[in-house]
DNA sequence: CATGAATGAGCCTTCATTCAT
DNA sequence: AATGAATGAAGGCTCATTCAT
C-alpha cells in the first residue's frame, strides 16, 4: 500500500473558495454562490460562533443587507455551506468507487479521501457538530443529509439489486467513519496517543465489507 | 437475551440533581456541588446556550456573583458537570464488569447501561459536543477525559498485564460506542429508519472483544 | 329612527383598490394611481410600519425602483393615499348634504356615512394618526386637509353667505366627530362599555347645528 | 374670567424629570423611577421613534443592559411613562375639583389645567397617539387607562350615588377634551385660524355639565 | 461567604433608498 | 419608464462578567 493519509492519490475535493473583492451586481445565483463559498471558508476558519452575518457578507464583498436577501438567517447560510460540502463529498466517493479496482484498494482510497476531506474542512465540520447538537432545525437538516448518504451507499454497493447487508450495520459504519475521521482531523487521536496509520487501517477494514454484498 | 434497551437491568446511574431552593450559606464545597448539580440538570434540559450564568446561579438558589466565586466562567461549570458525568459513567462500567458473567452477557449489559446513560443525559451530551466542537479548552478537557477512559478500559480488561489488543482498535470502538449511543439517544436512528435493537446488537458484538484479550 | 350604524343607507364610498398583478408600462399617471391605490389598501391592512416601500411596489406589480420614480419617499405615498381618502370623504359628505331633507335626517345620514368610512379605513386612519403624531411634514399636510374641510363645511352650510357660527365651535365639532368615529371604528367604545348607538345619537345632535346657521 | 390658558392658576403638575448623571447603585425601584422619568422627558422631547433603548438608558445615566433589567422592551418603558402621566393628570383633576367653587369656575380651572398639561407633555402625548394607533398592546393599555378615567369621572361627580348622566355623553366629552387639547397643544388650532381662547370657552361649556348631575 | 445591581461590547436584523442597467 | 441587486446606518436586545456592599 503506497498511499499515505497525508498524500492522497488526488487532492481533496474543494468547495469553491471566496472571490477577492467587490463583486457587485451579478445574478442572484452568482451572489448566493459567492456568499455560500465565502461562508464555508470563513466558518471553516473561525467557526459558526466566530463570525456574524455582517462579517460574512463583508468577506464576500457585500453589505450586510445583501446577506439577508439570500438567507433568512446565519444558520441557513451555514446549512447551505454544509449541503455543498456533502454534495462534494459524495461526488468524490462516487468517483472513487467508479474507478474500481479490488475492494481492499477501493476501501483504502475511500478512507484516505474521506479523511482528507475531513481534515480540509475540519472547522466547518466542528461547527456542524456544534450546531446540530444545539439546534433542532440544523439537526433535522443533518439527519436528512445522512439518510441521503445511506441510500447513496446502498446504491453504490449493489446497483439494481436489493442490499443484503443489514441497514444497522451500514449505519454504524457510517457513524464510525465520520466520528473517527473527525477525531483524526481534530488531532484527538494524537492526544490519545493513538497513531493515525493504524486507525486508518481499522477504518479500511471496516469499510471494505460495505463495498460488496455478503458472500 | 431478555434485556431490552428500554428496560435496562438497573436504572441508569444518576448525577445528583438540583437541590430545590435557597440553600444559602454552607461550606464552599457544598455550594459548589449544588451549583454543579443544578448546572448539569439545567444544561441537560435547555442546553449550554439555553441558559446564562445568572439563571444557573438562581436555579441553584444563589445570586449571580456567587457563581463566579466558584467558577471562573460558565464553561468551567459545564466542564465540571461533564466531569461528574464521566465519573458516574465509569463507575457504572466498572460495576458492570465487576459483576462478571460470560463476556457476551457483560457486553450486553454494558451497552444497555451506556445507552441508558446517554439517553438520560442526552441534552448534556449534546451541549458537550457543541462546546467541544467550538472551544479549544473544552476540547482539551474532553480529550483528556477520553484518555482516562482508554486507560480505564485497558485496566478493566487485563488487570495487571499489558494489553495485547492494539490501542487503535480500542479507540475506534470507544468512538463508535459513543457516537452511536448519542445517535440513538437523539432519535437519529429512528429518522434514519434504522432500528435501535439491531443497532444495539451490532454494538454488543463490537464491545465483546474489548472485554478479553485476544485468544 | 330606521337607519342603524351598521347598515348605512349607502355603502361606504371606496377608494379604488389595488390592481391585481404586473401592470407594467403605462402612463406615469396610471402607474402612480396604481401605486397609490395599492398603498392605501396595504396600509389599511397592515399599517404604515407594517410594510416597506419594496413590498408596496411589489404589491402594485412594480419593482422597488419604480416606487421612487413616483414618490420621493414612503411618507409621500402615504400622504397621497390619505389625500385621496379625504377627497372621497368630502365628496360623500357633499352628496349627502345635496340630497337634502330635514336637518335632523341629514345629520343622521352624515354621521352614519362618516362612521362607515372610518370603519372601512380604520387601518389607514390609525396610521395617519401615528404619522401625524410623529412627523412634522405629515402633521402639516394633515392640518392643511383639515382647513380645507373647515372651509368646505362653511360653504356647505351657507352657500354664498358668510357663516355666523363661530369658527371655534365648528372646529370642536369636527374634532369630536373625527375622534369619536375613530374610537368607534377601533372598538374603543366597546372596551369602554359604551354603546355605539347612544354615542351615534350624541354625535348626530352635535352635527345638526352645523348644518344650519343659528336661528 | 381672570385666568388665561397660558398662565394657569397653578403650574402644571410635573412628572419628576431626569436626574443628571451616574446614579449607580440604588434600589431597583429608584433605578426604575429614574428610567421612567428620563424616558418621559426624552420621549416628550424627541418622540417614541426619536430614541432607542440604549440612548434612553444612557440619558438616565445607565448602560443599555440596565434598561432591560427593568423593562421587557422600549414600549413597556413608554407605557410606564404614560401611566405616570395619567396618574399625575387625574391627581390634578381631583385636586381642582376638591377645591370646589361654583361649577363654571371649576370647569374653567379644569380645562385650563388639562390644556396646560397637554402643552407641557405634548411630545409624550403625540407619541402615545402614534403608538396606540400602531400597536395592539399599547392600544389595550390606553383603553384601560381611559376606562379608569371614566370611572373616576363618575365618582368625582356623584360621590356615593349612581350617575344619572348617560355614559355615552361622558365618553364623548372626554374624547373631545382630549382631542381638542392635543390640537391646541400641537398648534393645530393656530394653523386652522381658530383662536385658542374661544376654543377653550367651548370646552369649558362642554365640561361644566360633567360636574353636576342633571337638574 | 454571598449579594445583585450594573455593565457594555456586540450580534442579528430591517428597510428606506440608490443606481447601473 | 422600469428594473432589482445592492446598500449600510441604525436599532433592539442579550448575557457573561464585575464589584461595591
Amino acid at each position: 500500500m503506497r498511499e499515505t493519509v497525508l498524500t492522497p492519490a488526488r487532492p481533496p475535493a474543494r468547495l469553491p473558495t471566496r472571490s477577492p473583492v467587490r463583486p457587485r451586481r451579478g445574478t442572484p445565483a452568482e451572489t448566493r454562490a459567492r456568499l455560500v463559498a465565502t461562508a464555508a471558508a470563513v466558518f471553516n476558519r473561525v467557526g459558526y460562533r466566530g463570525t456574524d452575518s455582517n462579517r460574512l457578507a463583508r468577506a464576500a464583498g457585500y453589505a450586510p443587507g445583501t446577506f439577508y436577501k439570500h438567507f433568512p438567517d446565519k444558520r441557513a447560510a451555514f446549512l447551505a455551506a454544509y449541503e455543498a460540502w456533502v454534495t462534494t463529498e459524495w461526488a468524490a466517493i462516487a468517483r472513487v468507487v467508479a474507478e474500481g479496482g479490488d475492494p481492499a484498494a477501493v476501501a483504502a482510497r475511500l478512507v484516505d479521501m474521506i479523511l482528507a476531506l475531513h481534515r480540509r474542512w475540519r472547522g466547518l465540520r466542528a461547527s456542524l457538530r456544534a450546531l446540530v447538537a444545539e439546534d433542532r432545525v440544523a439537526r433535522r437538516f443533518y439527519t436528512h443529509q445522512r439518510r441521503r448518504q445511506l441510500e447513496l451507499l446502498l446504491r453504490l454497493r449493489s446497483p439494481g439489486r436489493a442490499a443484503r447487508r443489514p441497514r444497522a450495520e451500514d449505519a454504524v459504519v457510517l457513524y464510525t467513519l465520520e466520528r473517527v475521521c473527525d477525531a483524526a482531523a481534530d488531532g484527538e487521536l494524537r492526544d490519545l496517543r493513538v497513531g493515525v496509520e493504524p486507525t486508518v487501517a481499522v477504518l479500511r477494514a471496516l469499510v471494505r465489507p460495505l463495498l460488496q454484498d455478503r458472500p
